[in-house]
RNA sequence: UGGGGAUUCGCCAAGUGGUAAGGCAUCGGCUUUUGGUGCCGACAUUCGGGGGUUCGAAUCCCUCAUCCCCAG
């Protein structure tokens, strides 16, 4: 009998996942990973609440339980490094990160010495032949956040909610009386929560008040307390009012200015090209060529031609033009519905 | 110091006798396993201060204050 180690957060997907393995045969044992368990001011982290849910069904479905302690892994590699990204100016995407490093390597190489034959997830994303495929609903896929992770690992893996769309999750969940099929879904950074990432980032960096800049006139329009908490696109948390909203458009980390506009099309708000660097293929390297790529999670695939450049960064020329893409943010790539890997913004 | 103009929510800004538009910001919510975007909702009993005219004024008159422009 296949022994099958599912992540359960807690959270409806990873319960219904557990819950669908065992209805297919499997002899699964439900892990919780001990991630994160600090509070932080103004919020509590929910990680005890979150490990009792899991827990109570794991006792429904009358599997194995364990817990993994990757709080130092975690904090290593994934909050350390999005910490530094941020602190060089730009914006990464910590989740990403942590399927790369946490889920998908120490988790996998854990549950493998522990026995296991396989792991799972509640990721709404499909693998087959050792390659990483789109959920069938492609409203809630989640591969934009899976592109970092191995073929290898992927043969390793399954994705059981790649088949179904979040509704039918739902009802399953329901259907089966699981403890969590009413809880709400969790979003933002999974450790930073209900805080915002600013709260949560002035709590490793230090706050110094900086000029915000109108890229147009030159003129100081306002203060901020850091340029490191603000990133290319964003409209929020100026605080500077009077007409038209302002954009952020650009900051210098080094005199700690933020430059921003009330210019919808300004150049710097618009990347028809895209250079990314510490690309990731899943599979092989694919050839130059036409593909699709995704700039952020959800968001509409859209014609790209690849070519290689000099050094092994990727250059992408785009059919249309995002819009605010910070250095830091991943590019992920799509040949119909494979996604073959992707990269991050230089 | 003469002459002219201005003063409406934190910011921009409608409104010239009939009982305070709108935008930005902010706050709250929704959307979202990254940042960000977007969407929805809330947000001036009050119009620089004080008098007066009027049934009734932010809108007319007087006066004080502040700011700006031209003369010096």
């Amino acid at each position: 009998m296949t022994k099958v180690y599912v992540g359960m957060s807690g959270g409806v997907d990873s319960s219904l996942t557990a819950a669908l393995l065992v209805e297919q045969g499997y002899d699964v044992t439900g892990v919780y990973m001990k991630n994160w368990t600090q509070d932080l001011p103004g919020m509590k982290c929910p990680w005890a609440d979150d490990l009792a849910d899991a827990k109570r069904v794991a006792v429904q479905l009358g599997i194995d339980f364990k817990v993994f302690d990757f709080e130092n892994e975690y904090k290593q590699k994934v909050v350390d490094y999005m910490i530094d990204e941020y602190k060089l100016g730009r914006t990464p995407n910590p989740d990403i990160m942590c399927n790369q490093e946490v889920k998908f390597k120490i988790f996998l190489e854990t549950a493998l010495e522990d026995g296991a034959d396989l792991i799972a997830t509640g990721h709404y994303a499909r693998v087959a032949d050792g390659k990483l495929l789109q959920a069938v609903d492609t409203n809630k896929d989640q591969t934009y956040f899976l592109y970092r992770v191995t073929g290898e690992a992927l043969t390793k893996t399954l994705f059981p909610l790649g088949e179904f769309t979040k509704p039918e999750v739902r009802e399953m969940a329901k259907e089966r009386g699981l403890f969590t099929a009413g809880k709400k879904d969790s979003q933002g950074i999974c450790f930073v929560g209900q805080i915002g990432i600013r709260e949560f980032l002035s709590q490793y960096v230090e706050q110094k008040a900086g000029s915000i800049i109108d890229k147009q006139t030159g003129k100081v329009l306002g203060q901020h307390d850091g340029a490191i908490f603000y990133t290319i696109g964003q409209r929020h948390g100026l605080d500077v009012g009077g007409g038209l909203p302002y954009y952020v458009v650009g900051k210098d980390m080094e005199m700690n200015e933020v430059y921003v506009t009330t210019n919808l099309n300004d150049d710097a708000l618009w990347r028809p090209e895209l250079t990314i660097a510490s690309v990731h293929w899943i599979n092989e390297t694919p050839q130059p060529g036409e593909y699709q790529i995704r700039v952020r999670h959800r968001a509409t695939l859209i014609a790209t031609e690849l070519s290689f450049n000099e050094g092994g960064s990727v250059n992408l020329h785009l059919g249309n033009a995002e819009r605010a893409v910070a250095a830091g943010q991943s590019v992920v790539i799509y040949h119909d519905d494979v996604c073959i890997g992707g990269g991050i913004v230089s």
